[in-house]
DNA sequence: CGCAAGTTTGACGCTGCTCAATCACTGTGG
DNA sequence: CCACAGTGATTGAGCAGCGTCAAACTTGCG
């Protein structure tokens, strides 16, 4: 079904090591040490938390399985959801210099989560350099997603919002070999959570999904989204994958070189 | 004016040196090295633009003097306004990983800036732990305040948005001391700045700016921002400063001691 | 003095919100 | 096998926050 899953073994199968080899292409030590970061994940249901806003944070958390989501809560009980984690996805590498998280993390569904002490994924990125580079290319790209979800959510109305979070997630779901063999990828999210990430209601969400649904560019039902007109939803929701910095390699120049160094 | 610009001469007139000085005391070394980093600055007129989306990014950027600011546009005209910079402020520091700006940054004042080469960016971290470890935490406050944004265009009204905006400002004014002595500070922006930065039009955020007035929450014109009454402009925008990590200290504990090492 | 940029005001209307009810689906226990 | 409950999706009616368009006013500046 997932179409490079069976080359080289294990190897690919691994979400993360799947994610990073895009950038910068690993050896086979660097891959050995990154699958035995991803050891012994553990299972967490749905709707779990993996860290509050005002804990402490001591691990960075890598989702193997499953859906996570960035969210800050207000006391008026709306809430903003800041991204969603997918397999292969690690949290900010650095979160641990603070005292105190400002966000939270829940899971969308059941999760496989390694929790990586700080002390461990430091020296990884001491040891590999070119570990230390994808990983610093995936936090500017997660930096880089959020300022576009910034000009969606400040920028674009309803029908362009919607379109704009489907194109990016199947771009982020293809890298990481999750779109199925007819097309469709799994998206557990409700109608609230959409309109909780684009800073809609439920209501309105429903009724311009069902314009989008209407005009044929997608079919979208029992967590799962097809895309029926990939060009169309691109069109409509103005979107350009240039941010995710995934459909081209960044640059292997020498200020690359230097990092390495 | 600026109460503290006296204390040992020169060292605390340096934005940069003061602004990482509160997060990981730096000694005299580190000042150096930081201070010869933001030697031959260059003047820019308002309104310049030092990169755009779609460049390649070669330099790190040192604001010493004025204001920039983050965008990007839209096909449609539109455009968000992603971050303000203020003296102090560096870009990310690892931006030069890419081989293409995803958005651009200009000029809302003359400013003295300093563009440092990616190579000599990388030699000062590599030499100086706690410059680098300040850096991050640099970083990370930046992208946390990225998050808070998209909380505050996501989920507050027009004028909860610009409370919350004031008062963030106010707060990293303060911390890099342009605080004026009578309490107001520069502001250089128009309202339809403002506008682009929270997702409203000019219109609206002129008719929301009377009412605040009115309201005795501020004094604001002429490029300038007085802050009338603090706490209720706290309030009013729901402002919780946690997320800026300035006004208590990160962890000083083992994980930070490991990054050092 | 006179332009240019920015601010302010008015009239009007649409996008998206609120409240509230109903429907559909899924899993559960009897 | 079905009634039931809970969660999420859908629908309707009414409304308001904020947008649009356009003009007038104010301020800084050459």
């Amino acid at each position: 079904m997932l179409s490079l899953s069976r080359e080289r073994g294990t190897l690919v199968s691994n979400p993360l090591v799947r994610k990073l080899n895009r950038f910068v292409p690993l050896g086979d030590a660097e891959i050995a040490a990154l699958e035995s970061l991803s050891r012994n994940p553990k299972t967490h249901p749905a709707g779990h938390d993996l860290i509050r806003e005002g804990a402490k944070p001591e691990y960075v958390f890598l989702l193997m399985k499953g859906w996570a989501y960035r969210y800050k809560s207000l006391p008026s009980g709306r809430r903003q959801i800041m991204a969603y984690l997918i397999p292969g996805d690690l949290c900010d590498i650095h979160i641990f210099l603070f005292d105190e998280m400002d966000h939270s993390i829940g899971l969308l569904s059941a999760a496989e989560v390694v929790a990586i002490p700080a002390a461990q994924m430091l020296e990884v990125m001491n040891r590999f350099p070119k570990i230390e580079r994808a990983l610093w290319w995936a936090t500017l790209v997660d930096e880089a997603t959020l300022r576009e979800w910034l000009l969606n959510v400040g920028q674009r109305n309803a029908y362009e919002k919607l379109s704009h979070l489907f194109c990016e997630m199947a771009v982020r779901m293809e890298a990481v070999g999750l779109i199925d063999h007819d097309g469709s990828f799994s998206l557990p999210l409700t109608q609230a959570e959409l309109a909780d990430t684009t800073g809609l209601t439920s209501v309105h969400v429903n009724r311009t999904l069902q314009r989008m649904r209407r005009d044929k560019l997608i079919e979208i039902g029992q967590q799962r989204l097809m895309i029926l007109d990939r060009a169309g939803l691109r069109e409509s929701g103005g979107f350009n994958p240039n941010y995710l910095h995934v459909e081209k390699k960044a640059s292997q120049a020498s200020t690359g070189a230097a990092l390495s160094a």
